[in-house]
DNA sequence: GTGGTCTAGACCACA
DNA sequence: GTGGTCTAGACCACG
C-alpha cells in the first residue's frame, strides 16, 4: 500500500505555507487579522484543532501573533517577514533543482533553461 | 467547501507524470515492459479504470505502446522521448518562476539565486 | 466562577515541566528513552494526545528526539540541557522572589532570610 | 491512575493559604470580615462545607475569629499575624531550597543565583 | 465572539 | 509495537 496520491505532507503544514505565501505575495500585511479559526476551518473544509494546530505554528516561528479574545494577527516584525521570504526561497529553488536532477538535467543544463525561459517569456507561459 | 488539500491535478494525470519522470529517470527503459493494469492499481492503491486511463493517455503521447495480449511498454523511439523530456523541463521550469514571482521575486533575483545554489551545493541540500 | 483551585497551566506543560525536572535530576540521562506516548498516558491517566503534544513540545525546545517507531529520547546534547538548566533556575528564582515581594518581604529581608534557612539546615526542613 | 494534575493538596488548605496571604498582602486587614461561608463558597466554586473547613483552619491557627451571627474577622492580634508572616517565610524558602536542590543545585550556587537575580532586576522579571 | 485545551477514537507511516 | 495526524465535539478563559 503506497498511496501516493495524497500529498505526505500534514494539512497543518500545507495550510501554514499557503499561508505564508499569502503574506509574502502581500495578500496578508503586517498587521493584518487572520480569518477566525472556525472560519477558516470552514472555508477549507477542516476541523477547527486542525486549523489552531497551524496558528500555532505560525506562531512558533513567530510569523503570527494570536491574543485571546481578539483574534490572530501577521507580526509587523518586518525582519522575521524577511527571514522566511529567504527561507522559502532557498526552498523553492533546492527543490527545483532536485527535480531537474531527477530527470537528469546538469547544473548547466539548469541555469541554461532557466536563462532561456526568461528571456522569452512574454505572455507564452502555462 | 474547497478542499484544498488533496491536489486538484487528476490521479491518472499525476500517475502518467510520475510515468514519465521514471522513464527519464531511466527508471523504465525504452522497450521495456511497464506492469499491468491490474498490478500497478494494486501498487499504488488505486481503480484499475484509472490505470487503465493513464496508460491511454501515455498512449496518446506516443510515450508507451500497448500490445494486445502482451502488455504496455516504453517507446523505442528517442525522438519523443527527447520531446517530451524537454516539455517535462519547461514545464518544471514554468512552475518554479511562477511560485518564484508569487513570492515577489523578479526574474534576476530568480536567477541569481539559483546562481547562488548551484555554486555552493556540497551536500547542504534538502 | 473562578475555579482557582485547577492550577491554570495546560497539562502538557505541566507534565513537560515534569520530564524537564526528570532530566535534570538525571533520574533521565542523554541518550535515556522516554515512555511511550500511550503508557505515558495512562500513567498519568490523560488522554494519548495530550502526551503526544507534550512530547511536541519538549521536541521544540530540542530536549527530546522522537523518532517514529522507536520512540522519543533524551537529547545528548550536553548544552542544550544546560542552557534548559539555567532557564529553570531563572524560573524558579523569579517565581521565589515574586512569592515573597507579594508578602511584603523586601529583597533584603529575602536575602537574609535564604541565608538564615540554609545556615541551619541540618535535617530541619519539610 | 496517578492523576498528577490536580494539585494533591486538599482545597480546603489551598483556601487557607490563599487568604493567608491576602492578609499579608495587606488585602485583607487585622478586624476585617471575611465573606460568609456562601458568598466564598459560590465565588470559588466549591461546596461551602469546603469553605467552612478552611474557616475552621485558620481559626486553630488564630489567624480568624468566628463571631457567631455576625461572621468571620481577621484577628487584630498582631503577634499570631507575625508568626504566620514568618512561618509563610520559612515554607516559601524550604520549598524553593528543595527545588533547586532537586535540580540539583548546590547552597552556595542557590545563594549566588538569588543574588544575582536581585541585583539585576530592572523590570525583567517574570 | 476570540483563541486554547482536552478527550475519544480512528487511521497512518515507519520498522 | 513506535510516533504522528485528523476529526468530532466539549469546555475553558479572555474580552
Amino acid at each position: 500500500m503506497t498511496d501516493i496520491f495524497q500529498s505526505t505532507q500534514p494539512i497543518y503544514s500545507q495550510l501554514a505555507d499557503r499561508i505564508n505565501r499569502k503574506i509574502l505575495r502581500g495578500e496578508l500585511k503586517p498587521g493584518d487579522k487572520l480569518p477566525s479559526v472556525r472560519d477558516l476551518a470552514l472555508q477549507v473544509n477542516v476541523n477547527p484543532n486542525t486549523v489552531q494546530r497551524t496558528y500555532r505554528e505560525l506562531e512558533g516561528m513567530e510569523i503570527v501573533e494570536s491574543k485571546r479574545g481578539q483574534g490572530t494577527f501577521v507580526t509587523e516584525n518586518q525582519e522575521i517577514l524577511n527571514t522566511m521570504r529567504e527561507r522559502l526561497k532557498q526552498d523553492e529553488i533546492s527543490q527545483f533543482v532536485k527535480g531537474m536532477h531527477e530527470m537528469g538535467y546538469t547544473d548547466e543544463e539548469i541555469e541554461a533553461g532557466l536563462q532561456h525561459f526568461l528571456h522569452n517569456q512574454k505572455g507564452d507561459q502555462a
